[in-house]
DNA sequence: AATAGCTACAACCGCATGCAT
DNA sequence: AATGCATGCGGTTGTAGCTAT
């Protein structure tokens, strides 16, 4: 093609996997004459591969320090944090766990971390909340607003939500919504409960934020906090349960809503919503939000993560998979 | 049991960088 | 300064093995 020394040196050069024949070669030779001049090392060794085969197969597999099997928790902590300050940087981030190679962590971040981020909410590239999941949760909490259900949260529930599109979207607001309204760390929502006087005025305070565009929700009591989430949890469960009788006028209502509050939405590609691949790259001065520190832990059940924003983030689940993110 | 689809990861490719001449 | 070589890096691809149907 345009590289001419590379289809000459390649002539009659093995490429594919390699054999455990040729692995030993390499080894044998590597340990009589240490590793380096990788051009004519391939010669010398007796080995039909080019020089940066050569070298790959050495640093990625063959190496005596690398270390094998599963990344541990630690691990794969350290890979997220480094990757939030440095971006693809695998080298150097190979560089601060002893044994990994870049092209592992590589690998390992694209099958593994990047899914898991996604699923919980966060951007892979940016570390920051999804902007298409923030942009749902505005389409809902209009949806929601707009609708005379709503208004009598005691009897607001949902049937069967016929499209599956519409049924990941109310999934993954749902969750939000739920996240949203535990945003607090347990050290905050002590404080919030001893210095709330009133539950129903906390209740109605906090309907009023539920309603604004901002979707900012914060909880000051745990009745609040009980109150409310027995309200969504009917939603979630009828969102997952396909046998559940369809109340088809709600539902058709909050369909017509969410659809049309999202056609009203400018810039806003729906198709965005059911790929499993990173949505759009943010602005760099969300990148500069570097650093991030997660810890982990369980709330009624459920596995969270927060950062040291303390927003929490809620791992989508509510019997999604990947095979529904079409 | 067959096979289609998916996942994980080894290996490749092209480009970038650093250094010697 | 220009050129060529050696090596490193990150994105992408190919495929073995696993899982679901």
């Amino acid at each position: 093609m345009t590289n001419k020394s590379t289809s000459s040196e390649n002539h009659g050069l093995k490429k594919g996997p390699w054999t455990p024949e040729e692995d030993q070669k390499l080894v044998d030779y590597i340990q009589k004459y240490g590793y380096g001049k990788w051009r004519t090392l391939p010669k010398n060794a007796g080995l039909k591969r080019c020089g940066k085969s050569c070298r790959l197969r050495w640093t990625n597999y063959l190496r005596p320090d690398i270390k094998r099997g599963r990344f541990s928790l630690e691990e794969e902590e350290v890979i997220i944090q480094l990757h939030s300050a440095l971006g693809n940087k695998w080298s150097t981030i190979a560089a601060n766990l002893p044994g990994r190679t870049d092209n592992e962590i590589k690998n390992y971040w694209n099958t593994h971390i990047k899914k898991k981020l996604m699923k919980m909410g966060i951007d892979p590239v940016t570390h920051t909340p999804r902007l298409d999941i923030l942009q749902l949760a505005s389409i809902l909490n209009s949806s929601l607003h707009n609708s005379p259900q709503f208004n009598n949260l005691d009897h607001f529930s949902l049937g069967r939500v016929e499209n599956p599109n519409h049924l990941y979207i109310l999934n993954l607001l749902t969750t939000l919504l739920s996240c949203q309204n535990k945003n607090l760390n347990d050290s905050n929502y002590n404080v919030h409960q001893n210095q709330s006087s009133g539950n129903d005025n906390n209740y109605s305070n906090s309907l009023q934020q539920l309603q604004n565009p901002q979707f900012k929700i914060t909880m000051e009591s745990p009745l609040m906090k009980t109150k409310l989430m027995n309200q969504i949890a009917p939603i979630a469960t009828s969102f997952s349960n396909i046998q559940q009788p369809k109340s088809s006028t709600i539902n058709n209502i909050l369909e017509n809503q969410i659809l049309s509050n999202i056609e009203e939405m400018p810039n806003f590609d729906l198709s965005s919503l059911f790929s499993t691949s990173p949505s759009p790259s943010s602005p760099s001065n969300l990148k500069s939000q570097s650093s991030t520190t997660f810890v982990n832990g369980t709330i009624e059940g459920e596995r969270y993560t927060y950062d040291n924003n303390n927003f929490m983030m809620y791992n989508i689940s509510n019997g999604l998979n990947d095979s529904e993110l079409l």
